[in-house]
DNA sequence: CGCCTAGTTGAAGTTACTCAATATCCGTGG
DNA sequence: CCACGGATATTGAGTAACTTCAACTAGGCG
């Protein structure tokens, strides 16, 4: 199995006085702090709290139904979340880069199974850890919460996107999405990495991997993206995918 | 317009000593209490910082764009979550039945219209006053949270639904996960009432209103459910559906 | 009692899926 | 370094499914 190329850089790239937990943990640390807007004492905290875990490419991290120990902040990298129903009809619940939350649900097992796609690297919180942090710094929980809602809201524009668009605007409104979450990660331009296979792809939006193909050929044809690369798409004109969706 | 009759009984039913808040408040309450295990103080700030809200079948509690406000919790009733597209696609994220949240998001303004379906009772809480409450009171902010969380959950499965099954699938789900609500809200039977009309069911599957009469016939059928009513379902064999879905 | 809205049922039309073939990309081994 | 092999992606043709359009039925309110 090969994987597409993806590397991302840390969030916030890491100072020289990293400290002893190591640069990653440290600018994951520090982009919660920016996030939340955390007091020393809460990063303190935190930073005490957490561990790094490193992922292979195609690593399992959590497998749906077992036990929820910890939530992690993505550093470097990319998840998939994935569902896969008793006659095997898979569903991708979403995507999981640099500053996303993975873990959180209200349930006591875990409701998909967590793939790295690329070369990925987590901080580690216990999930009891994490309970006590949160009621001890209600600001911090509060942070959580809103991180919570925010991912409740992309959840419910993912259904809308399921139940009333064609695959040509899905295709569309997931590159956008994708693109945005790229750009606030730090990268500017108008190439986007797809860090996941076609398939991935498919089983997100709800449609086939021919589909998905037809579609990225689609776009590329009205002159809207273009393909560098297999796991690379230039969004050439922002606007006019933008005018896809509400259209 | 005409609404689906619909008439849901208090979460807990009101005690005598119901106190100045009036029984539908102190039954919503009551819910929160159970629900979160609140202390006696808890819940007194909770009841100081509330406020009844009763709203007529069609009315709208609040717009798409809107700043939030409040959050609500549903005493009685049911609301309906919609969102419309600029060229007039329309999509029910949801539907809020007595002891759901409602006003949860990450986003500044309402993310969608909220319109009450039936005769509809609220709890009201300032969105500043609960944030200062949660602050307060980290337990029942991580109520709060894991209720978020839960409704992430749903929404995910709602994805998988709209993603991956056929219509005759997903009305079964849909009816099975309405019986469960209805059952936790005390209603025991077979008979599960739809406060929505069809055109609302259609728009939250993701069918169109013809797709959904059909699959209801379809279900009817096969003998796994039974239509008394336009409004009413009767679940025969909840095996039976719930065998649709993983089959 | 009749109109108007909502729901059901039927026939035709699109659309995305399925099946199949080809092309391309990567990693591997010669 | 190039050639090969396997997997992934793209493209094409046919089919099934859901939507669309249309007619009909049922129920509620004036």
């Amino acid at each position: 199995m090969s994987w597409p190329p993806f590397d991302s850089p840390c969030l916030a790239p890491p100072p020289d006085d990293a400290g002893p937990l190591g640069p990653c943990l440290h600018c994951q640390v520090r982009h919660l702090a920016v996030c939340s807007a955390l007091s020393p004492e809460e990063i303190q905290a935190l930073e005490t709290a957490a561990s790094v875990q490193a992922l292979e490419p195609g690593a399992v991290l959590a497998r749906q139904g077992e036990t929820r120990r910890h939530v992690y902040t993505v550093t470097r990298g990319a998840l998939r979340l994935v569902r896969v129903s008793a006659d095997g009809r898979r569903q991708v619940a979403g995507f999981a880069l640099p500053g996303d939350f993975v873990g959180l649900s209200g349930a006591p097992t875990h409701q998909h199974d967590i793939e790295a796609l690329a070369a990925t690297e987590l901080c580690r919180f216990g999930a009891d850890a994490m309970q006590r942090l949160g009621t001890r710094y209600p600001h911090l929980q509060a942070k959580l919460l809103e991180r919570a809602c925010v991912e409740l809201d992309t959840a419910r524009e993912q259904m809308m996107s399921l139940a009333r668009m064609t695959p040509i605007e899905r295709m569309g409104d997931f590159l956008l999405r994708l693109a945005a979450r790229q750009a606030r990660a730090g990268n500017p331009g108008p190439a986007v990495a797809l860090p996941m296979p076609r398939a991935d792809i498919a089983d997100h939006l709800g449609l086939t991997v021919e589909t998905v193909s037809r579609s990225l050929t689609a776009l590329r044809t009205r002159g809207l993206i273009a393909l560098p690369g297999t796991y690379v798409v230039e969004i050439l004109d922002p606007a006019g995918l933008k005018a896809l969706e509400a259209a």
